[in-house]
DNA sequence: ATGACACACGTTATAGCATAACGCAATTGA
DNA sequence: TCAATTGCGTTATGCTATAACGTGTGTCAT
């Protein structure tokens, strides 16, 4: 479960929390699980997650405010965390979350950019519903 | 310019500094705007914004915290007001925001739901990046 | 070695976004 | 008339994020 090479040790010990949960955390709620490891202020979080973010190994939840840990492993399919755009299914009742990749998406939202010369750089999905379970 | 019917005070009047502006605008910027108007609290702004959201005469634009007024007439195509999933392309160097509907992203992230039995309720899609003036 | 640089870290303070909780006034409808 | 609903205003508070400062450590070209 250790983290990835080339990680400090902050950004380790982030990583490692966020990849343990099954929902999304904010900056604070990072914070307070690691005060037992000697982090006293959100910068050191929000560092930590700017690194993480950087690498695609984590994601922040922009309807949330919140973070999770890439669902792909480093040499996944679209090239692990250097895949594309990514989506996600928030259920807003259990507060699980689905990532995924559609294509077809993707490239429509390209066509539409490319159509207009409007250069992307980094595009949201996200779908807040209820999941399965809690639809029921 | 005045608003739709069926506003208060405060809805109208957040509605028209939304409408007015070219770029999005934050909840605290809309109060600063609105002082004068007798406005002192970010909760008249929020509670005014609410209903705005909930007529879909007003968007959020998650990942700026941030509002616009919806580029749509009462009538227009999709129903107006009561279309369905709206997708922003916001250029980070002008602020410049661009409202659209893409049918076939919508199909494709409705299909997508079904096959896994989530119930959607609203749905996100932002695309940062820069628009034709400002990438030359 | 030494100096210049880049980078991570720690701390304090502050800025920016959003809501809780109270009470009052006007409206509606049984 | 009474109860329920809705909007409003105010104060206080909580959550999210960054600015600005200084420290330590490693690299590496000179």
């Amino acid at each position: 479960m250790t983290a990835a090479p080339g990680l400090t040790k902050n950004q380790s010990l982030v990583f490692d929390v966020l990849s343990r949960s099954d929902a999304p955390l904010s900056a604070y709620t990072i914070l307070d699980k690691l005060r037992d490891h000697g982090f006293r202020a959100p910068l050191q979080v929000y560092r930590a997650l700017d690194k993480l973010l950087e690498r695609g190994m984590v994601h922040r939840l922009e309807s949330l405010n919140a973070f999770v840990a890439c669902a792909h492993q480093e040499k996944e399919c679209c090239g692990g965390h250097g895949h594309g755009t990514v989506a996600f299914a928030i259920c807003e009742s259990c507060g699980h979350v689905v990532e995924f990749h559609e294509h077809a998406v993707d490239h429509r939202l390209d066509d539409w950019a490319r159509e207009r010369k409007f250069k992307p750089a980094k595009t949201t999905i996200e779908i807040r519903g209820l999941c399965e379970q809690c639809a029921a």
